[in-house]
DNA sequence: AGCACGCCGACT
DNA sequence: GTCGGCGTGCTC
């Protein structure tokens, strides 16, 4: 017998599988995801590594199989666990086994960020210069090379002298030895909890909220283990729901993870579970560095934490008893990984929690089409909360048109309904906010005459402006001062199109002159916490307007905010893909739902050129029910996720026409295989076509799409198009991807 | 990452 | 001839 064996070595040429041979007093012991100790190198040093498989056959030199020296028995029982998983989302995402354990295990970041490596310099300048003077003398070049280096900078990052001085080991080794320099490694270590100030308040819930934990407190009880989705309008109460659940799993000594997308973490939201939970919550968010989050995943595996919040990664808390998963803003596509292996929080966590028997649930205001679509066929529980918990009133909603605004001959970006409110609030001191609903890049440069579009020389998007007077692309960081003369056609009427936050600002400055207004965009958010700054600068009553993108309509609350417009409400209805419609809801809705927080009701107002399609009418009557009913239809009738299954076959590569070559290859390719296939029901294969943006670093992009109404046909055909690209020498110098249901 | 091997200039 | 430095290739 053999096994796969991944070696815990940070280094890309390792990244990959070596086998061994099983010894016969370990065979019936060892298991996939179990730690191991093994020779390794021609020194056989001896070196951790993780099974991931076990096999019959060896496909390697038998000659050269060393075997297991022995299993190492710490932690073996959660690192199991996860490795399973892993094996898992390797299986129905794609890509390579070493990217699905980096996903899930805290391990391989270790060596990286808990030893930062330096080197150090501890000669004076004169003895340093004759030192470097001698090794030029006895043509010893690569001393010579770090020596000079030294001298200019005596201190260097480990990573950059090998990596750009291509100096070795050896050569560090022999100087340190010498006294030249000192080889430093810093520990990385903090305790980011702060403590946590107030004790918990009495909560009175409400009916709804009472059926839904005693419902789940009773399943719980009967050890089922379930999905749940909670459906709750904002402002009904959905967190102290999960909180009540959370106590329910805790107080049986067992742990829970909560994951809310990035932009939702606020200090609101942990107060609360600080509140509840005291210094048993741990947080994790991006800010924290990659050993800061080590030590909190170490903290949660020796038990010293009972409940992890944070983002997607934090689904992957080595606790050693789970108990439930919760999925706070389940909609949120925060949650689909854009790496390899593209998977899906919500998938993965369901998966999770099936394997080590613990329940899921998910909530939000406006449930994605999938998780909607799979508890009305009862692959979850629903729950719906439908009243605001406070006995606050939903916001009133109007909608309008700005064609017929043009037509009565306004042209302002604002409307006159939205104008007179604004001017209402201004007047009794109440807050506004005003979202626009476009991404925040400020304006491309485009030429009035001839129509061209200044585009990054690397990228196929174009450049945008800053203030500093540089365009730049958001892509690749490429850079070049702002031109005044169209490169195409000579004309010096070239310039910015701006219709973006930053000339709503000035607008709604310039006609209310006495109003206070704060912008938040990419451009505004770009330095490290400005995006709380501003936020809180708001929630302070420092300004009127809060004038933004997408980023203000999540999760804040804002008591005296009594007026929403949203301008350009049909903006993220023209992208091209079959989301755009769901996104466009769930938007809108959000914005609603920022209005009449506090005591007293709140009024919406959505300007849109298409106040007939069904995204917005729905949204404006804040009728979910109507908007999944109409868009379910859509996506059946298209057979579209979560109809059916789709599969996105993403191929990129430096040369355009070898990418050309190998996307008509595959397409033939994957046809046969769908031929195949048939008889599973129809797949469709669609493309190569364009992925939105045809090139990206210089590297050209192509996708391939994939129907089909079973999701093991299409890992099925995955699995063969991988191992296709691996034979064919051709597609060597061509990267390909696989997403499953992108978003 | 870390070890062995082989090449190459320098020194005995 | 031999020694030490340095780049390269390999690791189941």
């Amino acid at each position: 017998m053999f096994a796969d064996v991944i070696i815990d070595i940070q280094h890309e040429k390792l990244d990959k599988i070596f086998q061994y041979r099983i010894p016969e007093e370990l065979e019936d012991k060892l298991t996939p995801g179990m730690e191991v100790v093994v020779p390794f190198g021609s020194g056989n040093r001896q070196i951790k590594g993780y099974v991931t498989g076990i096999s019959e056959t060896c496909d390697y030199d038998l000659s050269k199989v060393k075997n297991i020296i022995s299993i190492s028995e710490r932690g073996v029982e959660i690192e199991t666990k996860l490795i399973a998983l892993a094996v898992w989302m390797k299986e129905n995402y794609g890509g390579t086994m070493i990217q699905a354990l980096k996903t899930v295990l805290p391990i391989k970041q270790k060596e990286n960020a808990k030893v930062r490596k330096r080197l150090r310099l501890l000669l004076d300048k004169e003895t340093g210069e004759r030192q470097l003077h001698y090794y030029l003398e006895k043509n010893q070049k690569a001393r010579a090379r770090l020596m000079a280096a030294l001298l200019d900078d005596p201190v260097l990052e480990y990573e950059l002298v090998t990596k750009k001085l291509n100096v070795t080991m050896p050569v560090i080794r022999a100087l340190e030895e010498q006294g030249v320099l000192a080889l430093e490694s810093r520990q990385v270590f903090r305790d980011p909890v702060k403590k946590a100030g107030g004790t918990e308040q009495e909560i009175t819930f409400t009916e709804e909220q009472t059926r839904i934990i005693r419902a789940f407190r009773k399943d719980y009880r009967e050890g089922l283990r379930k999905t749940y989705l909670i459906y709750g309008v904002t402002g009904s109460g959905k967190t102290e729901v999960y909180m009540e659940m959370i106590r329910t799993v805790v107080d049986q000594g067992k742990q829970a993870i909560v994951l809310i997308p990035e932009i939702a973490l606020t200090y609101q939201t942990v107060m609360r579970f600080y509140r509840k939970f005291g210094d048993r919550v741990s947080i994790m968010n991006s800010r924290l560095s990659a050993g800061e989050r080590y030590d909190q995943m170490m903290r949660a595996r020796e038990g010293k934490v009972d409940v992890m919040i944070g983002p997607r990664s934090a689904l992957f808390t080595p606790f050693p008893d789970l108990g439930l998963i919760v999925i706070d803003e389940e909609h949120e596509t925060t949650y689909k990984s854009e790496q390899t292996p593209r998977y899906h929080a919500r998938e993965t966590a369901i998966r999770r929690a099936e394997m080590e028997h613990a329940g899921v649930v998910l909530g939000s205001a406006t449930p994605s089409m999938e998780a909607m679509y799979r508890a009305k066929h009862g692959e979850y529980i629903l729950f719906e909360m439908k009243n605001r918990s406070r006995m606050q009133q939903m916001a009133e909603v109007y909608t309008v048109d700005m064609r017929e605004e043009l037509k009565s001959g306004n042209r302002s970006i604002l409307s006159r309904r939205l104008q007179e409110l604004i001017q209402d609030r201004l007047d009794k001191g109440e807050q506004i906010m005003l979202f626009l609903n476009r991404r925040g890049y400020s304006g491309f440069v485009s030429c009035r005459e001839c129509g061209h579009v200044i585009k990054c020389p690397h990228c196929d998007v174009s450049l945008s402006v800053h203030r500093d007077g540089m365009m730049r692309c958001h892509y690749c960081g490429y850079e070049q001062p702002k031109i005044t003369v169209c490169p195409e056609c000579g004309s010096h009427y070239i310039g910015e199109f701006r219709a973006g936050t930053q000339q709503i600002e000035d607008i709604v400055k310039e006609k209310y002159a006495g109003a206070r207004v704060l912008r938040m965009d990419m451009d505004t958010t770009r330095s490290k916490d400005s995006h709380e700054k501003i936020l809180s600068a708001f929630a302070n009553e420092e300004a009127d307007i809060l004038v933004g993108t997408q980023m203000i309509v999540k999760g804040h609350d804002f008591p005296n905010v009594t007026l929403v417009g949203v301008l350009a409400a049909d903006m993220s209805l023209y992208t091209s893909d079959y989301r755009s419609g769901e996104r466009t809801f769930q938007l809108l809705t959000q914005a609603a739902g920022r209005a009449g927080r506090g005591d007293r009701p709140g009024e919406a107002v959505i300007q849109t050129y298409d106040p007939g399609h069904y995204a917005i009418e729905t949204a404006a009557a804040q009728d979910y029910e109507a908007f999944y009913e109409e868009e379910i239809r859509y996506r059946e009738l298209m057979g579209y996720p979560p109809a059916e299954q789709l599969l996105a076959v993403l191929i990129s590569g430096e040369d355009e026409a070898l990418l050309e070559k190998g996307c008509h290859y595959l397409k033939e390719y994957i046809l046969r295989l769908a031929a195949k296939a048939g008889h599973q029901g129809e797949v469709r294969v669609i493309g190569p076509a364009s992925p939105g943006i045809d090139k990206i670093k210089d590297i050209f992009r192509r996708v391939i799409y994939i129907k089909t109404e079973r999701y093991g046909t299409l890992v099925g055909i995955k699995d063969r198009v991988e191992k296709y690209i691996d034979i064919n020498p051709g597609f060597d110098r061509m990267r390909i991807q696989f997403d499953f249901n992108p978003m």
